[in-house]
DNA sequence: CTATATTTTCAATAATTTTTGAAATTTCGA
DNA sequence: TCGAAATTTCAAAAATTATTGAAAATATAG
């Protein structure tokens, strides 16, 4: 397979994996496209590449830099802005670990903490289940809160190493 | 809170909490529906309770099914179905990584492997860093794929006690 | 400061995804 | 086997989400 074939797939497969969990397909295809290339791009590059308009391209180019997966580049010389992606694949995924921990599982664990304060007698079994069921989610919502925690700290090869030992 | 209010703004978030993880809003409130429900529900039931059309229930159920999350549950002297939530979190929570892991991860795991093949100089600089990134995302890609494995067969009690030791 | 390049915004449009509801099919008791 | 109840299907409609493109705002070179 050529680079220029493998690298379309790769962008393509990465859009279409990011729907999957949450992420615009653009989103996706603009952090992959940067992850293949050597060099910082503009918009104009990444508008090029992936044949999208200019105005898509800048509101994903900022929601990755929001997410903390691009950072921006000043080449000297350059009256443009360029783009990079971190290139570390544990940093990334660290960071989208540690993003969607505080936008999602945070906010979580929170309204868990106050639904399982329901009034009601627990000998009523409309209650119980709900108040078993929600408890057990937040048991292990906040175990999984501080296995997190503790990823986002560690290094990848602790993590490679270590991890799997303990999967046994 | 009242119990009604309680379930209600859990179906509610469960709801939106699985549309940032690829999952369409009514399946995800079905879901939360059934898991705090103490009895088996039919389709009449979630319908109403829900306010959503028959076709949109059917679906969803047949959907919740596939994922392992939902059962059939067949009660004597009654002609309809009834449906029921695993309610051990730590089961479902392992049934969903089980079938992301071979929906998702899997494929992409392939196509990295064919990526790398890449043919042209690794001293181009466009051809290394396309190797380079594809082989870090397989590497970590396979190392998630084994870890996950491993937590498959992991019991929960298992999971809580020994986990956070490894992750100090 | 001015002119121009560049970036940002956002209302309108397009694309995609979800939902409906009625018709078709299947199931099962009598 | 028949007929009513229950389930499933799926084309059309609605809702949601993504994208465009042009205008506004901002930044910078001269």
């Amino acid at each position: 397979m050529k680079l220029t074939e493998a690298r379309q797939q790769f962008i393509s497969s990465w859009g279409a994996f990011g729907t999957h969990w949450g992420i615009n397909r653009t989103m996706a295809q603009i952090h992959a496209l940067l992850l293949v290339s050597p060099d910082p791009l503009t918009q104009d590059d990444i508008m090029e590449e992936l044949n999208i308009s200019r105005g898509n391209t800048n509101m994903n180019i900022r929601e990755l830099i929001n997410w903390g997966l691009v950072d921006r580049v000043l080449i000297t010389g350059e009256r443009k802005e360029f783009f990079s992606a971190e290139k570390d694949i544990w940093k990334v995924v660290k960071q989208i670990v540690k993003e969607r921990k505080k936008r999602e599982l945070e906010p979580m664990l929170h309204l868990l903490d106050r639904l399982e304060a329901v009034e009601g007698d627990k000998k009523d079994k409309q209650v119980k289940t709900f108040v078993d069921t929600i408890s057990s989610i937040k048991k292990l919502g906040k175990q999984a809160d501080k296995t997190l925690d503790s990823m986002i700290k560690a290094e990848e090869s602790w993590f490679v190493g270590a991890l799997m030992k303990v999967f046994k």
